[in-house]
Formats: structure tokens, sequence, C-alpha cells
DNA sequence: AATGAATGAGGTTTCATTCAT
DNA sequence: CATGAATGAAACCTCATTCAT
């Protein structure tokens, strides 16, 4: 990013409180002042606050770009290990950058966004949908998943399910009696637990057993 | 509430605005125009905009109490009949009362939230997570469910679903070519579609079948 | 008092608040509030707050009025008698009456007061003067008073010592280990004290010795 | 004061508009209006209107601190040419510092002060207390002041006679008919006037005569 | 005669941004 | 290029008062 040591920190702090706090509960002079920078700064550098988030999401997508490309176009894998592949890279992205995350949850549920975020998200998700179309086609034309697979309640499950999980995971430690882990520990924890469960949950769902239809 | 119909108002138009634009995102001047009342009207009622939420959560929370509690005592349905029922009375009443959920979302995602908020949705979740014990603890001793279940990734996958798909339903609307359905349509549409997507996730994991420890 | 129970009330309550925070700091909720009735009665029972602390004035100053005139007249009493006999009586007043004279004290430091407030204290003040100019003109033409006494300044000695001793009596009692005294011991303690150091420090200026001109 | 020119002026004009208005009757607006600067400069540079006024005693009385030291300490002064010196410096600072003192005995009138302030006077009045408690030690160790001094007595008679001198100058200019004198010609007489009064009425006061014990 | 609901003006403070340096 | 001082708009809230009942 830039190679600019300030805009870098802005950016960082801004994502943290921006995740925290939401965007309007947050204030420049908050991030201004956690990043030890002049309040003037942002303007200075991003132009204003709404360009602040825009430039972080410019940002931090661009860094996750076609993560995913490369599985899909994996021709040694068998579909099914491609979803859990995918699955554990969902998570691990998730969960690692959470905070990105989590502006990502409350900028969806917002009705007005900037253009910018608006065609990012709307770009990323397409894409993802894209990928991922491909490999249940794949895995259908194997033979190996079921026909009537709606693509996006699955990712719909597996995004809201990592999402929720992020979310709640101060119930979550309270609940399993895991308030002693330090984060890194309990981050790693999650990963597991739900990169597992989200397998178990797909495997079924995608194969050709078990399906009702309404 | 209240049988007060300037109260409820506010309240009404609160909610949707706190669920479109977020707590801090939304004036008290937006909620008192939007409602036609006058902004000291906001005070006069609730004290502070803090203590509006908090009425808010008050008031909703307080509706859907104990709405889940006949499901698990009735002793004439089967444990899986029992989990379908209680899929689509969440699919019910988040998609039904989409606006306070987004709220229960942003907050969720806070970091600092207000006594009566945390103690309410601390509240919810544990008595929800009680009733979703028992219901599983019945069907494991009846033998139908699997013994390693674990209940609140389930939960995080029920109420993750339908968030995400609460939160994303426009993009919901684009994939599917459904722009054309008026809202209640949609809503309608999206109830079942989720009730059944969750079903089906739900059947093979509780049963016994399909699954891989780590 | 207009024998109205609640309007008594207010002017009690009104009379204490305006004592210890002043006219602007206190709100007519605080009154209403303190007093046990609803905020639109101060404006009902005296049409305004402004006309409220001129009501208090009026009823105040009504009070005492002519308390101190029979004293003067009174042609048994030696003109010294008389001084600590007056010195008495506005140490009993201003302690006794100790809300209303912080008020006055806070209206005296104030540039802008209503007109009636104005009227009430000047009124007051005159009466006084003139009350306390017959008196010594009693004692010079009876030859056991000096003649250059400046009566004014004697007048702002007595009422500033009193009310100086009013509003620092916190710091008194710290400085001579009196806060185990209940209030109306410690009021009966002060005004004797303030007495027997008025009438000591009156005693050799009205009288001719001791004096330097300037 | 920091030597900003404009926070200055703010000091200034609070300490005018405080003197004559009370702190709750100054509206931060009337401040900003006659100091000429932007309503959110007072917030800006001293956070609140609650700490301006701490702002405005740290600064008046760091200035006067220790004024009157190196009076006690003077070696080659009588007690009573001492009590004389300490009249008239009591006196000037005072009436010079007619504002300030103003604002001074509207705080002590008022029960809730702030932390700042609060300690501020406590010390300023602890310290002075102390430094003519010396002062009258010494005059009663060369047997000149008898011992029964109630210094405290002495001090509430000193400040409440400039006090009430100050707060009722309007009365003392009519009863004299001084209006036609300038403000400094005023002041000039009022010091001389006060000062000769007080030091008359101490002088018979602390020695040893004409007194009586309750 | 008495009240509680309602109001608009004005209070203090925070905000994102700009400007002069 | 970078900054800290400064700003006006708008935030939330309290105020004294009025009005319909």
């Amino acid at each position: 990013m830039d190679n600019n040591p300030k805009k870098s920190q802005i950016l960082e702090v801004a994502e943290k409180l921006f995740a925290e706090r939401g965007f309007a509960g947050t204030s420049v002079r908050d991030i201004a002042h956690e990043a030890d920078v002049n309040v003037s700064m942002i303007s200075y550098y991003f132009g204003s606050k709404e360009k602040l988030i825009d430039a972080l999401f410019e940002s931090r997508t661009d860094e996750s770009r076609s993560q995913l490309e490369s599985l899909v176009m994996n021709e040694e894998l068998a579909p099914l290990q491609k979803i859990n592949i995918m699955i554990d890279a969902v998570v691990e992205r998730l969960v690692e950058k959470e905070c990105f995350h989590k502006i990502m949850m409350r900028v969806q549920l917002t009705s007005e966004r900037s253009e910018v975020i608006s065609e990012k998200v709307m770009g990323f998700k397409l894409r993802n949908m894209e990928l991922m179309k491909k490999l249940v086609e794949e895995g259908q034309h194997a033979g190996v998943f079921r026909s009537g697979l709606d693509l996006s309640l699955m990712m719909t499950t597996l995004y809201g399910t990592v999402n929720q999980a992020i979310a709640t995971q101060d119930f979550y430690r309270i609940i399993h009696n895991l308030e002693h882990m330090d984060h890194l520990e309990f981050r790693a924890h999650l990963k597991r637990k739900l990169s597992q469960h989200l397998k178990n949950l797909f495997k079924s769902t995608v194969t050709n057993e078990h399906h009702v239809e309404n």
C-alpha cells in the first residue's frame, strides 16, 4: 500500500475502529489520535472520511483478489476436495481479516453505500459466485453433486456461519469456557471448529442423499 | 407498546432507520422528521437517543419472549419435527422482524453496547440456547441425533444463514432475477427457500451419518 | 402567603434551590420535582420563573418589614445598647433566613435584576440605612458616638461579615473542628460568635477612641 | 496566560460575564460573541464550559500566589503595621480584581463546585489563614495583640466587608452622591475608605482594650 | 382550577474539513 | 509536503412555557 507508513497506519487503525464502532460511530479524530497522526492528515491523504473507507476497501479487496481462482482451475483435486479447500480458505480469510469483514457485514446491512464500496462488494461477491458455480457444475457433471443445489444459499450459509461466529465469538467463548485462551489460540480453535462444522454440513448437502424438495 | 401512538411511531421509525443506517448513523433529527414529531419528543419520551434504542430492545425482545418455549415442551412431536418447526420459527421471526434483527446484528458487531442491550441480547441467546439444548438432548436420548453435536455451531449456522440472507437479499434478488417481486412476495419466497435449505442442512447433520471428527 | 399550600411549597423549594444553585442554575423542573408538583404549576401560579423569584422577594421582604423599626423608637435604651440589639437582630435574621439572604447576595452581584427585585432590595437597604442613621445621630447627639462615623461602611461590615460567615460556614466548621455539630447547634454557635465579634468590633469604632483620619 | 491572544481574550470576557451573570447565567454563545471568536473555540481551547471556569481559576489564583508571603517574613515591621499592610493588600487585590472575586463569592455560595475550583479556593483560604495566624501569633508574643483573638472571624470581617462593599458599590455611590466619579476615581476612593475603615476597626480589636467575652 | 403532553428556542459540544503557514 | 489552528454545521439535549383538556 503506497509504501507510505502514515497512510498504512491510518488505514490499519481505521479498519479496527470502523469494525468495532461502525463508520458513523468512528470520528476522524479517534482515528487520528489512535494512529498518532494529526487530524488533518486524513483529509490530506485521503480527501475525506468517506474516501478513507473507500480506500480501505480498495486496499483490502485488492489484497485478496484471485486468492481462490487457482483452486477452481486445479485439475488434480476431486470436486468435494475443492469444496473443502474452499471452505478452509473462506474460514481462514474471514477469521484472519476479522476487522475488515466486520466492516463488510456492516456495509451490507446499510442501504446507502458509496459508489466505490458497492462496486467492490458486488464485484467481490459475483466473482466468488462465478468461481463456485464452476466448481459446483464440475461436481454435478462428475455425478457426485446433486443437481438441485442452490449455490447462493450454500454461500449464504458458508459466509453467514463464519460471520455469525465472528460476531458472536465472545458468546462462544463464554458458553464453552474458553475465556482463558489468548486471542491467537482462540482464533486457531475457532477456525478448526468452523472448518470441520462446515465441511460436515456441506458434505451431505452437496451430495445426492437426504434431500427433500418443497 | 404503551398504547401511546407517538411513542410507537417513534419506535417504529427508529427501528427502521437504525436498521438501515446504524445507531450512530441515524440522528434524532432524522427520526423525528420521519416520524413527523418534534425533535424534543425523543428526549421527552425516552430521555435520550441511547435510551431510545434501549427501549426499542426492551419492547421488541419482550414481544418475542417465550415464543419458542412451548415447542420444546410439546410431547407429541418427534425430535426432528421439532427441529424443523424451530427452523421455521427462527426463519419466520428473523425475516419478518428484519429491521430489528439487522439492529441486533449491528449491535453484536459493536464492542461497547449499552447495559440494557447487552443484558437483553445475552439473555435472549442463553434462553434460546437452553431451549435448543433440551431439544437436542431429547433427540440424542431417543437415539436419532448423533452424540457429538456442537449446539452452538448449529445455532451459529441457523442464525448466521438467515442473517446473511437478510443482509444480502438484494444480491440474492439480482442473482435469481427476482427483482420483479414485490416485497411481500419476495419475503415469502425467501422464507420458503431458507426453511427448506436449513432443514436439509440440519437433517443430515443432526442424524448419525456422514460425520468426520477432527 | 396566600394560604395556598402548593404555592408556599413551591416558594420554599425555590428559595432553597436558588440559594444553592443560583437563579439560572435552577430549572423550573428541578423546583417542580423537589416540590412534588407538576412543572406547569409554576407558570400557572406565578406566570413565569422570573415572576417566581419576584414573588419570593415580595413574600420574604414583606415578612421582615418593620422588624427593626420599633427598636429605634424605643426611648428606654442607651444608644450603644440599641446598636447591640440591632447587631443581634441582623445576625439572627441573616443566619436564620440563610437561604433567602444567599439569594440576596447573588442578586446584588448581578448587573441586571428584575424591576421588582431591584426596587425591593433598594427599598430594604434605604430603610435600614435610615433607621440606623437615626440611631447613630441619637448617639452622636448624646455625645457617646464619635462624629466622623461612616454609617454605610459600618453597615457594610455588619452585613458583609454575616454574609461572609454564612457563605464560608463550611470552611469555618473545618477550621474549628465543628463538623460533628448538627445544623441547629452550629447555627446557634455561629450566631453567638458573630454577635460577640461584631459587638466588640463596633463598640470601639462608634465611640470616640482610637481613631485616625486619613 | 499561555501567550495566546484568543485564549486570553476568552478568559477575560468569561471572567467579566461570569462575574456579572453567574456561571449558569452565562452562555458560551455570549462569551464567544463578546470575545469575538467562534463558539466552538471555547470547547476547542478549554474542552468545555466547566473547564473554562476551572482554567480561569487556575490562571487567576496562580497570578496572586504568594503575594502576601513576603509580608509576614519581614522582620522590620511592627505587628500592627503588618496588619495594616495586609489590609491594604487585601483591599487592593479584591477591588482591583473585582470580577474574579465576584466569581469567588458566587462559587462560595454554591453547594456543588468543580473539583479544581474547590481545591483552589480551599488552598487559597488555608494559605491566607496560615499567614495571618503567624502574623497574629507574632503580635501576641510581642504582647501588643490580645490573646483571645478569633482569627477566622477577623478574616471573615476583612473579606466580608470588602466583598460586601464591592457587591453594593452602586448603592454606596448613590448614598454618597458619587455618581459623577468615573470608575477609576471611584475605585481609588473606595479603596481608601475601606482601608481606613478596616484599619480602625482592627486596631482596637486586635489590641487589648474594650473586650468582652461571652 | 389544575394538569400532563407537547413544543420550539436555545443550550453545549463534537464533527469533518479547510486554511495559512 | 505536512501541520496545527480554526471554523461552521450539525449533533444531542434541556429549557421555560403553552395548550387542550
